[in-house]
DNA sequence: CCGGATCCGGGTTGATACTG
DNA sequence: CAGTATCAACCCGGATCCGG
């Protein structure tokens, strides 16, 4: 493995996850949880093979995922983060942040999947601990649909679809994603064609709040 | 330019800033202010010359720092973060934060730089600031020194030495550096070699409360 | 189908030398 | 001082193949 060779926290982490695919790796295991192999190539589109299996050694190596048998009905084997690699979800949350400007414009080719909004909306908090729980669709075009479930203070994102959500936002990704970032406004957001039916409290509650949004 | 062609934040934020050395090159400018081409070389070793030109390049494409004529004593010109560039301060603040257990020990043939622990240090808030302002001084062996000054509520950080600091600090790197982080407490440092003069108010004004360090 | 391993062409990186 | 030029080595992406 090839290092900075600097003594310096920054150099050491980019040492261990600064190289090309390793982040979006763990930002596929934090949005999707436990992974198979191929689910893990599905959500990177463009990654080799040989790449991948290489990153899931060195991640292994480095105490950030570990390989997990998985239960008998179905799949061989999954791969889990580690306490340490879900650590790394400040890192991942400020990169999405910092990124999220450039994602103003639809993406001339760029490829869309709905779980990448997990992240966004993982780094929110419920802050209605005490309203009951309330679980939001996310149904982004052509793609699969995202359920944000709030209870007891705490959000859990998924895919899928759900069956009597508390309230549903359909709409083009760039919205959705500007719209959890906090970049817009949801009314804003509305205007220019999201569609947002059933409790608009729900929605509201799950958004982030003016000292959230840093940009 | 390679990019990933994911419309996603976080992948949007690596196609810019992913590529090796160039979060680096934003650390030393964080870290330094204002920078000549070889102050960043010296801040970089064992980056190549023309690795670091053209990631230059890349940074000014993007935005991320601009070349500025110098005033007329000196240099020739000076490389400057823009505001977007200063704006990953969130995303090196995470990742040095990550990487700090990996500093623990003292390093086998790193080589260390103080001004590398101004990215911490500038992370911090002067929590007093009614206080009159304060200097420290921060001494780690063989290497330039560090002034931390702290006045009105927040921190400056920039090397070279002050006469008459109203504190000092004073040992090995990984001491400084886990102290700088909160990852062990004052006196366990100075019980371990971290040599304290001056006024230790000043000191402990200046170092992470509990509920920031999260390591 | 799943989870890779192998091979190959081309692009990127790194070391050194050299220049205005 | 601030780069450019050159070149070898390595890494990346794509395709192919292979054992459960």
């Amino acid at each position: 493995m090839r290092t900075y060779g600097q003594f310096c926290g920054i150099a050491k982490a980019l040492d261990i996850v600064g190289d090309r695919w390793t982040l979006l790796i763990v930002r596929e295991m934090l949005a999707l949880g436990p992974c198979r192999y191929s689910d893990l190539r599905n959500g990177l589109p463009g990654i080799a093979t040989n790449l991948l299996a290489s990153r899931l050694k060195e991640l292994e190596a480095a105490d950030i995922i570990l390989r997990e048998a998985a239960h008998p009905p179905v799949a061989s084997h999954l791969f889990v983060l580690t306490e340490r690699g879900r650590e790394l979800e400040g890192v991942l949350r400020e990169l999405g942040r910092w990124g999220m400007p450039m994602l103003e414009e639809p993406g001339q080719d760029d490829v869309f999947q709905a779980h990448w909004l997990a992240v966004p909306a993982k780094a929110l908090t419920d802050r209605a601990p005490d309203e009951p729980p309330a679980v939001v669709q996310l149904k982004a075009e052509g793609v699969t649909n995202l359920v944000i479930e709030m209870a007891r203070g705490t959000i859990h994102v998924h895919t899928g679809r759900v069956d009597h959500p508390s309230a549903s936002m359909a709409g083009p990704p760039e919205l959705l994603s500007s719209v959890l970032a906090g970049t817009i406004a949801l009314e804003t957001a509305q205007r220019r064609g999201l569609h947002v039916t059933g409790d608009l409290s729900a929605v509201e509650r799950m958004l982030p709040l003016d000292d959230e949004k840093r940009d």
